[in-house]
DNA sequence: GTTCTTACA
DNA sequence: TGTAAGGA
Protein backbone atom coordinates (compact mmCIF):
# COMPACT_ATOMS: atom_id res chain seq x y z
CA UNK A 1 0.00 0.00 0.00
CA UNK A 2 0.96 3.30 -0.41
CA UNK A 3 1.97 6.13 1.80
CA UNK A 4 -1.57 7.42 1.66
CA UNK A 5 -3.38 3.94 2.81
CA UNK A 6 -0.57 3.85 5.61
CA UNK A 7 -1.79 6.81 6.83
CA UNK A 8 -5.43 6.36 6.65
CA UNK A 9 -5.50 2.87 8.63
CA UNK A 10 -3.28 4.27 11.13
CA UNK A 11 -4.29 7.52 12.47
CA UNK A 12 -0.61 8.75 11.21
CA UNK A 13 0.03 11.92 9.07
CA UNK A 14 1.90 11.25 5.76
CA UNK A 15 4.76 13.28 7.54
CA UNK A 16 5.31 11.58 10.47
CA UNK A 17 5.61 8.08 8.51
CA UNK A 18 8.35 9.52 6.31
CA UNK A 19 9.63 10.91 9.73
CA UNK A 20 9.59 7.89 11.10
CA UNK A 21 11.11 6.08 8.51
CA UNK A 22 14.03 8.46 8.38
CA UNK A 23 14.82 7.78 11.49
CA UNK A 24 15.16 3.85 11.04
CA UNK A 25 11.44 2.87 12.78
CA UNK A 26 9.66 1.84 9.74
CA UNK A 27 10.84 0.00 6.09
CA UNK A 28 9.65 0.50 2.92
CA UNK A 29 10.18 -0.56 -0.44
CA UNK A 30 9.92 1.44 -3.57
CA UNK A 31 7.59 1.10 -6.31
CA UNK A 32 9.21 1.80 -10.12
CA UNK A 33 7.81 5.51 -9.87
CA UNK A 34 9.50 6.25 -6.69
CA UNK A 35 6.73 6.05 -4.25
CA UNK A 36 6.87 4.15 -0.97
CA UNK A 37 5.60 0.55 -1.08
CA UNK A 38 4.31 -1.19 2.82
CA UNK A 39 3.50 -4.00 3.82
CA UNK A 40 0.25 -5.01 5.49
CA UNK A 41 2.56 -5.60 8.50
CA UNK A 42 3.03 -2.10 8.99
CA UNK A 43 -0.29 -1.03 9.85
CA UNK A 44 0.09 -3.11 13.37
CA UNK A 45 3.77 -1.89 13.64
CA UNK A 46 3.16 1.81 13.29
CA UNK A 47 0.73 1.20 15.85
CA UNK A 48 2.96 -0.28 18.10
CA UNK A 49 5.35 2.88 17.72
CA UNK A 50 2.65 5.71 18.55
CA UNK A 51 1.51 3.46 21.05
CA UNK A 52 5.57 3.90 22.31
CA UNK A 53 5.55 6.91 21.53
CA UNK A 54 2.68 7.96 23.91
CA UNK A 55 3.97 6.31 26.63
CA UNK A 56 7.15 8.62 25.79
CA UNK A 57 9.28 6.45 25.14
CA UNK A 58 12.23 8.38 22.70
CA UNK A 59 12.39 7.16 18.84
CA UNK A 60 16.02 6.38 19.68
CA UNK A 61 15.06 3.79 22.02
CA UNK A 62 11.65 2.72 20.02
CA UNK A 63 14.60 1.90 17.41
CA UNK A 64 16.56 -0.34 19.65
CA UNK A 65 13.42 -2.25 21.18
CA UNK A 66 10.96 -2.49 18.49
CA UNK A 67 13.16 -5.67 17.11
CA UNK A 68 12.61 -7.44 20.20
CA UNK A 69 9.45 -6.35 20.83
CA UNK A 70 8.01 -7.16 17.48
CA UNK A 71 9.48 -10.45 16.05
CA UNK A 72 8.09 -13.99 17.78
CA UNK A 73 7.94 -13.06 20.90
CA UNK A 74 8.60 -16.28 23.11
CA UNK A 75 11.95 -17.49 21.00
CA UNK A 76 13.10 -14.28 21.06
CA UNK A 77 15.09 -13.62 24.50
CA UNK A 78 18.69 -14.59 23.23
CA UNK A 79 19.76 -10.97 22.12
CA UNK A 80 19.50 -9.27 25.22
CA UNK A 81 22.23 -7.18 26.17
CA UNK A 82 23.05 -5.99 29.60
CA UNK A 83 23.04 -2.57 28.27
CA UNK A 84 19.22 -3.81 26.88
CA UNK A 85 17.72 -5.06 29.80
CA UNK A 86 18.69 -2.02 31.93
CA UNK A 87 17.18 0.70 29.01
CA UNK A 88 14.32 -1.45 29.68
CA UNK A 89 13.73 -1.13 33.20
CA UNK A 90 14.73 2.44 33.23
CA UNK A 91 12.39 3.29 30.77
CA UNK A 92 9.44 0.90 32.09
CA UNK A 93 9.82 2.50 35.44
CA UNK A 94 9.33 6.22 33.57
CA UNK A 95 6.02 4.10 32.50
CA UNK A 96 5.24 3.63 35.94
CA UNK A 97 5.57 6.56 36.88
CA UNK A 98 3.60 8.04 34.01
CA UNK A 99 0.94 5.81 34.88
CA UNK A 100 0.45 6.61 38.33
CA UNK A 101 0.36 10.50 37.65
CA UNK A 102 -2.10 9.61 34.87
CA UNK A 103 -4.24 7.53 37.72
CA UNK A 104 -3.79 10.53 39.98
CA UNK A 105 -5.20 13.41 37.49
CA UNK A 106 -7.47 11.31 36.60
CA UNK A 107 -9.08 10.82 40.44
CA UNK A 108 -8.71 14.16 40.93
CA UNK A 109 -11.11 14.82 38.14
CA UNK A 110 -13.11 11.61 39.29
CA UNK A 111 -13.94 13.61 42.62
CA UNK A 112 -14.45 16.84 41.08
CA UNK A 113 -16.48 15.76 38.85
CA UNK A 114 -18.38 14.23 41.52
CA UNK A 115 -18.51 17.13 43.98
CA UNK A 116 -19.91 19.33 40.68
CA UNK A 117 -22.83 17.08 40.22
CA UNK A 118 -23.66 16.60 44.32
CA UNK A 119 -23.69 20.86 44.31
CA UNK A 120 -25.53 21.20 40.98
CA UNK A 121 -27.83 18.09 40.27
CA UNK A 122 -29.67 20.58 37.67
CA UNK A 123 -27.34 22.32 35.69
CA UNK A 124 -27.83 22.26 31.91
CA UNK A 125 -30.82 21.14 29.78
C1' DG B 1 -4.90 13.54 -7.91
C1' DT B 2 -0.99 11.32 -5.14
C1' DT B 3 3.64 11.17 -3.75
C1' DC B 4 8.67 12.85 -3.35
C1' DT B 5 12.41 15.79 -1.26
C1' DT B 6 14.03 19.77 0.98
C1' DA B 7 13.48 23.41 3.96
C1' DC B 8 11.35 26.87 7.02
C1' DA B 9 8.04 28.20 10.85
C1' DT C 1 4.74 18.50 13.07
C1' DG C 2 2.52 21.37 9.51
C1' DT C 3 3.06 23.51 5.28
C1' DA C 4 5.18 25.42 0.94
C1' DA C 5 7.89 24.96 -3.20
C1' DG C 6 8.96 22.57 -7.46
C1' DG C 7 8.86 18.06 -9.84
C1' DA C 8 7.38 13.54 -11.52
Amino acid sequence: MRIGELSERTGTSRRLLRYYEEQGLLVSRRSPNGYRDYEEGLVDRVVQIRGLLDAGLPTRIIKQILPCLNKPRVIHFPDATPEMIAMLETERDRMTERVNFLIRNRDAISEYLDAVRAGAPAEAS
